[in-house]
RNA sequence: GGAGGAAUGGCCGAGUGGUUGAAGGCGGCGGUCUUGAAAACCGCAAGGCCCGCAAGGGUCUCGGGGGUUCGAAUCCCUCUUCCUCCGCCA
């Protein structure tokens, strides 16, 4: 969330600056809000100061052997009153709170301004596309001919989008994990983390994806566990509620998690292949650093996941987003975008975003710049980006390396993990 | 799942109803001494919120929430987490 002061201070900047991005109705329910809160809180506080003195006055007159019936009456009212007031300045910091749960985050001034996607900007480009003397075939012809991906059988076990990976097919997401946490851990300095993939609503709540986005989860019935969407949210959350001292930073984490999400409201799109699934792997990247670094760290936490794609020779391009098309908790974001030769279509396999302190202020991570307790405590930066999406990853393998047999050519450097050089016709690895 | 115990500031650890926002120690910062460092000694140090241009004032915070009381770190209820024992279990 952004500070309350902040945007007090700064309300029609910031009014300006999110124009895209958020209903002006919350922002005017943030500033009466903000004004109702700060009177009650006013008055409440000017009773128990009397309160206060009264107690102390009960204390000295009882210390001199009186009873002080009479002060103790006037306290025991003002005690009544300041009872009586609690509830509406408990009932104000909650709608305080959930009004700033539902303001997004504020554009960097980089980040083009539009409403969706057609403002973002193409900022590179990487690769040539293969070229092919035959028409080559969405993944999910290929996939299912070669018996190495099988959607009717995973209908049986848990109906539509979701997939079932045989052999081959199998065995090339197990090295797509692999490679890709070999890589951050070796060659990018990322420590790896095995997180659970359940998680409560407290973290959910602080990488953002609550309140607002409750529909795109999974909730485990009777609990307060949710399915993670994306291992952004156990690896962010890991820090939270702590204060870090500035020989900490920068944190650099990888981790590997299935991620389950609903797709509510996504009936119709992309409902073949592997594109959009309820469940999906996916290898993440989080960096958390101080404010004055986090957009230099933005732009290697992009190369970081480019690296990826650039080892497995996919040709992709990277675009800005515009303010409209970002998400909820981002200041900016790159989408890396792979090209699939089958759909004919460049299709998002990796997000990177700068957060800014807004996650930090939702999930309380905090570091001191000097040690000790001198030196105030700093909401610190958080990063993260897909370092990528293995599925689409997967996809974009076999789409890119299909040869006119039917057939599937390995990436050099995916060859040492599944001891083979192909994907022969029939679905074997030799 | 059952039975007990615990939670205090950066860390350890006192503190069972009235200047205790909190002794003491460690760690931190500043200083004296020293060529420098160490040691020793002296001193300084919590955060959130509200009012205020500021100086400053107020208020809340001893795991979270609620209650008793004129007054709660201290008494009661509840939740969470951790520890020990029992049961079950990959």
């Amino acid at each position: 969330m952004l500070d309350r002061a902040y945007l007090r201070q700064n309300f029609e900047e910031i009014k300006v600056r999110l124009a895209n991005r958020v209903d002006p109705g919350v922002l005017e329910e943030f500033a009466e809000t903000d004004s109702k809160r700060r009177a009650a809180v006013t008055e409440i506080q000017a009773l128990q100061e009397r309160r206060n003195e009264l107690s102390a006055l009960v204390a000295k007159a009882r210390r001199g052997g009186e009873d002080a019936l009479d002060i103790v009456r006037d306290a025991r009212n003002v005690h009544a009153e300041i009872h009586e007031r609690e509830a509406s300045v408990n009932a104000l910091d909650e709608a305080m709170d959930s009004v700033l749960s539902r303001i997004p985050n504020t554009p960097h001034a980089t980040v083009p301004h539009g409403t969706d996607d057609s403002a973002n900007l193409e900022v590179g480009r990487w690769g040539d596309r293969p070229e092919f003397s035959f028409r080559p075939k969405p993944h999910w012809d290929l996939g299912v001919d070669l018996g190495i991906v099988d959607f009717e059988r995973a209908a049986k076990l848990a109906g539509s989008r979701f997939a079932v990976y045989v052999g081959a097919g199998a065995k090339l997401e197990r090295a797509l994990m692999n490679f890709m946490l070999d890589r951050h851990t070796r060659e990018h300095g990322y420590a790896e983390i095995l997180p659970p993939f359940v998680a409560n609503s407290k973290c959910l709540y602080g990488t953002g994806q609550l309140p607002k986005f409750a529909d795109d989860l999974f909730k485990l019935e009777g609990t307060d566990y949710w399915l993670v969407p994306t291992a952004e949210v156990p690896l962010t959350n890991l820090y939270a509620g702590e204060t870090l001292s500035a020989d900490d930073l920068p944190i650099l984490l990888t981790g590997f998690t299935p991620c389950f999400r609903s797709e509510a409201g996504s009936y119709g799109r992309d409902v073949r292949g592997v594109i959009r699934q309820h469940q999906f792997q996916k290898v993440e990247l989080v960096r958390i650093v101080t404010p004055e670094e986090s957009y230099d760290a933005l732009e290697r936490l992009t190369l970081d996941a480019e690296d990826i794609l650039q080892s497995l020779g996919l040709p992709y391009r990277k675009v800005l987003l515009s303010s409209g098309d970002m998400g909820f908790s981002a200041a900016k974001t790159y989408d890396l975008e792979v090209w699939l030769p089958g759909l004919d279509e460049f299709k998002e396999i990796s997000s990177c975003s700068n957060f800014e302190a807004f996650q930090a202020r939702r999930t309380g991570i905090r570091y001191r710049r000097s040690p000790g307790r001198k030196g105030k405590a700093e909401f610190v930066h958080t990063l993260n980006g897909s370092g990528l999406a293995i599925g689409r990853t997967w996809l974009a393998i076999i789409e890119n390396y299909q040869q006119a047999d039917g057939g599937v050519l390995l990436p050099d450097v995916l060859q040492p993990y599944l001891r083979a050089e192909r994907i022969a016709p029939g679905g074997s690895l030799v």
